[in-house]
RNA sequence: CGGGAGGUAGUUCAGCCCGGUAGAAUACCUGGUUUGGGACCAGGGGGUCGCAGGUUCGAAUCCUGUCCUCCCGACCA
């Protein structure tokens, strides 16, 4: 395999696959659209899944699994969902093959089992769950329901990425079921925090916090909030989104309750969501031309030991003393691995772990034990030190959680100069096409402007921020009034 | 679904225009020397040239069809 990958500057889009590729996170399949995620890249899944899943857990929600198909009445049950989702559904419409007369040892589907209704693949579990719930609720004393689900959905792309958009991908759909309009509300509010909170403080990808605009609202949702982050080259990646459904799903699948005053209503949703997508995003707004950088608090190994040695003697005195420092490490929860193995030089080691990211290499040679040192290598910096081996382990804790910070700080460096003010078209479309980022302008607020802009550059609005200031301006394309700024990015 | 590029060893690719013994690098295996930034020497194994037809004495190479992949668009809750 050749070792070198595109530079991020020449080919962002093959940079971007390469390494995917060469740090073994993924690989393509057979099956078009779709993608193999390897060991190492379903170790960092498993790390974000598992501090997900505690937040969640933490807000008080429960898991639950719910069925892979649909059945197609249950499926366009709503309306504004089923439509949004039909053009990239898999469907299965038959149930068996047979061996085929013609073709000996070739199959084909059998004709005579054609199933009598087809079930859609899950694009998404709205339906499936929301019949299910419409016989677990009856009074509010059934209510809340907070239920997630880790599972997969299939979405027929026309065009696939490698965990930007896949045709299958693993995800998590919480989906609430409240007695008050409020409390979905909070609950859909609540829920992007989480996001926020995990996506900056563990992935340390900055994001923007907002409403989508109509046009972009999830299909069958009232309001789409949503956490934008900025990849390196500029484009606008949507991380991650909590709806407020309000009660068309209710309505749809008839869940009603009765209230403490004796009265009938539909109850209230809510459904958010997070996929692989992330680990994208993850890649994407870190990594450089030596491979991934990951942040400490989810790479699947935090600390690599490198032995160096000249003969069998200096490796076992390495040795002991690496089996030490791991005891010690391993003993604060620190992921480290000792890589003695002796078929690859250490500067194969060197560059290996750097493409995948290991935060924090150690260096440990005889030259350093006899001086009571060991070379510590940042990822994120590429800086070089020698430390004291009295002291190594606190150096090591240290290290990481300035590394955590030192990444995030950067990203949100990048985010902070890549968010542009403009006044007027020509501005707008001079950001778009050379500084790129995200650009913050007026809009006057209608569907049919947003498309147009949408036509002329590409733009989307990815979200009106929480945080956007009431402000008198004019629209870029219309010069009509508006009272806030919104969030314009090419985007993934 | 439109435009472009491609499918040959595990991988990356050359060979194709102009038909005539299946190639390189890398990876892999064996032995040896090495080991502080992707080592070196010697030897070795590995391929239905995407698939199906056709032309030809002869096809990786020419023709037709077909499937798949990547890139750029369109699509993308």
């Amino acid at each position: 395999m050749s070792k070198e990958i595109t530079s991020r500057s020449e080919n962002y889009s093959q940079w971007y696959n390469d390494l995917v590729l060469k740090s073994e996170l993924a690989d393509y399949s057979a099956v078009r659209g779709c993608m193999i995620i390897k060991p190492y890249g379903y170790a960092l899944w498993e790390n974000m899944h598992a501090a997900l899943d505690k937040m969640f857990k933490d807000t008080g929600h429960v898991n639950a699994y719910f069925p892979l198909f649909v059945p197609k009445s249950l499926f366009e049950a709503e309306e504004a969902n089923a439509e949004g989702f039909a053009k990239e559904c898999a469907v299965v419409t038959h149930y068996r093959l047979k061996a085929d007369a013609n073709n000996k040892g070739k199959l084909i589907v059998d004709p005579d089992a054609k199933l009598e209704e087809e079930l859609v693949v899950r694009p998404t579990s709205e339906a499936i769950i929301w019949s299910t719930y419409k016989n677990w609720i009856q009074s509010y004393r059934d209510l809340p329901i907070l239920i997630n689900q880790w599972a997969n959905v299939v979405r027929w792309e026309m065009r696939t990425r490698l965990f930007l958009r896949t045709a299958e991908f693993l995800w998590q759909e919480g989906h609430t079921a409240h007695g008050t309009k409020d409390e979905a509300i909070f609950e859909a509010r609540q829920m992007l925090d989480v996001y926020a909170d995990f996506v900056e403080n563990f992935m340390a990808v900055p994001v923007i916090k907002g409403t989508k605009t109509a046009n972009e609202r999830f299909a069958g949702a009232e309001e789409t909030y949503c956490i934008e982050a900025l990849m390196q080259d500029g484009k606008a990646l949507q991380a991650g989104t909590s709806h407020f459904l309000g009660q068309n799903f209710a309505k749809a699948f008839d869940v009603k309750f009765t209230d403490k005053n004796n009265k009938l209503d539909y109850v209230w949703a809510t459904s958010w969501g997070v996929s692989t997508r992330l680990i994208g995003a993850l890649v994407m707004a870190h990594s450089d031309d030596d491979g991934l950088i990951l942040p400490p608090k989810i790479a699947p190994l935090q600390v690599v030991i490198i032995p160096i040695y000249k003969n069998d003697e200096q490796k076992n005195q390495i040795t002991q003393k690496v089996n030490e420092i791991i005891k010690e490490l391993k003993a604060l929860n620190i992921r480290v691995k000792y890589d003695d193995n002796d078929n690859v030089r250490p500067g194969w080691k060197f560059a290996e772990y750097e493409m995948k990211g290991v935060p924090l290499r150690l260096t440990l040679g005889s030259r350093d034990l006899d001086n009571n040192v060991i070379e510590v290598a940042r990822r994120d910096t590429k800086e070089k030190s020698t430390i004291s081996l009295t002291t190594i382990v606190e150096s090591v804790k240290d290290l990481l959680y300035q590394i955590q910070q030192n990444i995030f700080e950067r990203a949100k460096e990048f985010q902070r100069l890549h968010i542009t003010k403009v006044e007027n078209w020509d501005e707008f479309i001079n950001v778009l096409d050379n500084k790129t980022g995200f650009v913050s302008a007026h809009w006057d607020g209608t569907s049919e402007t947003e498309e147009k802009i949408k036509e002329l550059s590409k733009a989307t609005i990815r979200c009106i921020p929480f945080d956007a200031v009431e402000e008198q301006g004019k629209c870029i394309l219309t010069g009509k009034p508006s009272n806030k700024r919104v969030l314009f990015a090419r985007a993934y």
